[in-house]
RNA sequence: GGACGAGUGGGUGAGUGGCUGAAACCACAUCCCUGCUAAGGAUGCGUAUGGGUAACUGUACCGAGAGUUCGAAUCUCUCCUCGUCCA
């Protein structure tokens, strides 16, 4: 959630910020005036309220006293229904204005590049050259079939499109990938924490994901519980509503989970291979920072994911998100793209945002300096989608008969 | 699944209708005193939000929500969580 009081104080300037990612000004107007208009009907029925608890304690002294109590009692009563009626009008612009604030994205910084769509991102360097082949690179899918690593069909006859099983060597080198990237991770400083996979609405709104995109979450049916689409939700809402001490700041954390995406609006994209699955494999990082300090945290955690790369031995390039590709809660984005010589492009397999504080004050998770109380700094990045780094090391290890080395890495981890 | 009990500020914990935003103790902060190894004293110390340059002040919050009442931490109902016992 955006600061609505800095709206109103500057209301040129936020606004010109916000668009540049397409929000319209109309509406923040709109949330302005409603914002004023929620202030005056709290005002209105906080002095009735005054008023009142003002003749209750006249009542008690009356009372106490052997007083007449029958005329104030009727001052009293007269104004209990002005008082439902004030807090009936400030309950009903208190709902209008969160349905609207809740739905404006965050304000992106500064330094992120205007642009409509992925094409407008900024490349910022390319880490490891890409191998030449001297045969045309398979793409995953046929590898994976090919090995017997991935099984596409069984799982729609599971599940439905867009899930997959892994067997023998791609199933291990799953896990292989998931225990070598939490242990990359915490050597980097991140403690490893696990978390539920089904969290409630509380959490989701925390991290911006409801109320807008319900539509691309799985939702239980007989309560009020989601799949996560990203552990980013439950390890960021780890503390929500608290006021963390300084000297917990930072909190940095891995996590691995499962992720689940209903990808609605992706019809047609990536329909084959295990780019885009309904359920797929995440390890994730996730930071809680003071504002001073959440640029280097960035800048580290952007680092960390490269190096596991790196590590990996797989060439990928590192991109800005231009206004129009940023997410709705990322004030600024960076992504980390995988060279696939089977596409013969390079494709997101991690992306690594600073909130600032947009999250923060949505889950109200503060942190005590001095004496006042600020809001913190969250900060989310994969490290990395493990399918996707399945695919890039099937796509990059590859030899001419199909069969596919492993990074040297991981070795240790399938006991080779 | 059933029965009972509990949920209060950073912690322990008092508080069964008004004088309680909440005792006391601990922790913490500032100041003072003392000066032989640790102790004594004073003051302050919840969160959110509105008004005010500020001092200060209004409102809300004692697991969550609803209700009774002029007035609720305290009474009623629903839910959640934890504990104990039973199946």
């Amino acid at each position: 959630m955006i600061d609505l009081k800095l709206l109103q104080k500057d209301f040129e300037g936020i606004s010109k910020k916000l668009q540049r990612k397409g929000v319209d000004e109309k509406l923040l107007e709109k949330v302005k005036i409603k914002f004023e208009e929620l202030k005056e009907a709290k005002a209105h029925f906080e002095t009735l309220q005054a008023a009142q608890n003002a003749m209750s304690k006249e009542f008690g002294m009356y009372k106490r006293e052997g007083k007449d109590i029958s005329e104030l009692k009727a001052k009293v009563d007269e104004n209990k229904i002005r008082i439902a009626d004030a807090l009936e009008i400030q309950r009903l612009r208190q709902e209008e204005l969160e349905a609207l604030a809740m739905a404006i994205p965050n304000i992106p910084d500064d330094d992120v590049p205007d642009g409509e769509d992925e094409d407008d991102n900024i490349e910022i360097k390319k880490v490891l050259t890409p191998k030449e082949f001297s045969f045309t690179p398979k793409e995953h899918w046929e590898l994976a079939e090919q090995n017997g690593w991935i099984d596409f069909e069984r799982g729609v006859k599971l599940a439905t499109s867009r899930f997959s099983v892994s067997f023998g060597m791609g199933a291990r080198l799953e896990r292989a990938l998931i225990n070598f990237m939490l242990d990359f991770n915490r050597q980097r400083g991140f403690e490893e924490v696990s978390v539920p996979a089904l969290v409630n609405r509380k959490a989701l709104e925390g991290t911006g994901q409801l109320p807008k995109f319900e539509d691309d979450l799985y939702k239980i049916q007989d309560q009020e519980l989601f799949l996560i689409p990203t552990a980013e939700v439950p390890v960021t809402n780890l503390y929500q509503d608290e006021i963390l001490s300084l000297d917990k700041l930072p909190k940095r954390m891995t996590a691995y989970t499962s992720c689940f995406r209903k990808e609605a609006g992706a019809a047609g994209r990536d329909t084959r291979g295990m780019i885009r699955q309904h359920q797929f494999h995440k390890v994730e990082l996730v930071s809680i920072a003071t504002p001073g300090e959440s640029d280097i945290i960035f800048n580290d955690m952007v680092t960390c994911a490269s190096d596991l790369l790196t590590a990996l031995e797989l060439p990928h390039r590192l991109v800005t998100l231009c206004t129009g590709d940023l997410g709705f809660s990322a004030a600024k984005t960076i992504d980390l793209e995988v060279w696939l010589p089977g596409q013969n492009t390079y494709r997101e397999i991690s992306s690594v945002s600073n909130t600032r504080d947009f999250q923060a004050r949505r889950a109200k998770i503060r942190f005590k300096n001095g004496k006042k109380n600020e809001l913190v700094h969250t900060l989310n990045g994969s490290s990395l989608a493990v399918g996707r780094t399945l695919v890039a090391i099937m796509e990059n290890f590859q030899n001419s008969d199909g069969s596919i080395d492993i990074p040297k890495v991981l070795h240790p981890y399938l006991g080779l």
